[in-house]
DNA sequence: GTCTATACCCGGATAGAC
DNA sequence: GTCTATCCGGGTATAGAC
């Protein structure tokens, strides 16, 4: 980890290792001085700047979620039904890639019973999730595809793409391969998506 | 927890209340004390008959994957694809609903890394992937079902199912529910072997 | 085999100098 | 804002009576 010399990149590298480990121990499990090891930083320092391990923890969380609520708010549902999956499974399969962390560390947190997001989940994630229910129910009606449950569908695109970053280590077991590279990646969305809509008739 | 009066039924009251406990809470956040006062024994009989809080805890992964090793053993592959692909979904789904716990705890333990069951997964896991995928390319070979990636076929069914039972919270709460019930695994079984089935011409 | 009491350690958080 | 030293609670594991 780079040293830091203002305190944005100071927070932003502690904020780094804090993901890893929490991602790797859990919440309970993390150690502080590990986390700051990891940052270059003193424990007391790290304290200074996040009043505890919780609010750390949150923060980390944070970070996480407004940096997908960036990459996914271009996914506006105006355009063609066939452009947009393609683009949605596209998009989850690349983040699953970028940073498959993340998604481990929100995935252990849904497990828990979601106790340090339960306000994201009712506030952000509902409303766009019943957003998109209410235009694939409109593409249904009109015909443009085939007719099936639009929540389960959309299940069905989180589950099977977050699969390759939080089963990532099975996945690549199971594979015979060291790393989940660009390659990988690229026929993995290509699967999905091909599979997907063609089950969609698209 | 009801009072065991035979050492069997002791362990299996403890491993029952560990396995809430771990889920709930991860391997270090997991309280011997809870484990104890759940299971209606003194922390120290705890201990005496599963000498550490690791062996427990892998006590507990043994006794969640003997039972899906019983639950899955009669899927042969010797049956029609079209068959053989409603038994799986429906068999995972209907685990998802009596043992979701089981499933996030054992998501919960490969998201970080598998270090308590690297073996099983060698030993087991992988011998059962590679003759599932064997038997699906012959399938495909003899044009039974449309071609695609057989590995990455049977991911995207494991993903599909266990994501009713790992993110239970999110589901039910996306759905408005307050709990899975048996009509709702019914629902969801018969959604996915739908959605499947069709997009693999069967 | 079961239980009470306790040893021992570890980690989060703080005090206070710089 | 940064860091050293330390406090203190809590949790695993054990000793030893019954």
């Amino acid at each position: 980890m780079a040293n830091a010399t203002t305190t944005q990149e100071l927070q932003a590298s502690i904020l780094a290792a804090a993901k890893e480990e929490f991602a790797r121990e859990g919440l309970k499990g993390a150690r502080l001085q590990r986390i700051a090891d990891a940052a270059n930083v003193p424990k007391a320092t790290l304290l200074y700047h996040f009043k505890s391990k919780t609010k750390l923890y949150q923060a980390v969380l944070e970070t996480i979620l407004s940096s997908w609520d960036q990459g996914f708010e271009n996914l506006t549902p105006q355009s063609d039904p066939k452009v947009f999956f393609n683009q949605l499974i596209h998009a989850k399969v690349q983040a699953a890639l970028l940073d498959p962390v993340a998604s481990k560390l929100f995935a252990m947190e849904i497990m828990q019973g979601a106790p340090h997001l339960s306000n994201h989940l009712q506030q952000k994630v509902k409303p766009w999730f019943r957003q998109q229910v209410l235009v694939i129910e409109q593409w249904m009606l009109e015909g443009r595809l085939r007719s099936t449950d639009p929540a389960r569908l959309i299940f069905l695109i989180w589950a099977a793409t977050q699969h390759y970053a939080d089963f990532q280590t099975q996945v690549l077991s199971l594979m015979n391969r060291q790393e989940f590279d660009q390659a990988l990646a690229d026929e993995t969305s290509e699967f999905l998506a091909s599979f997907l809509l063609h089950g969609l008739d698209l």
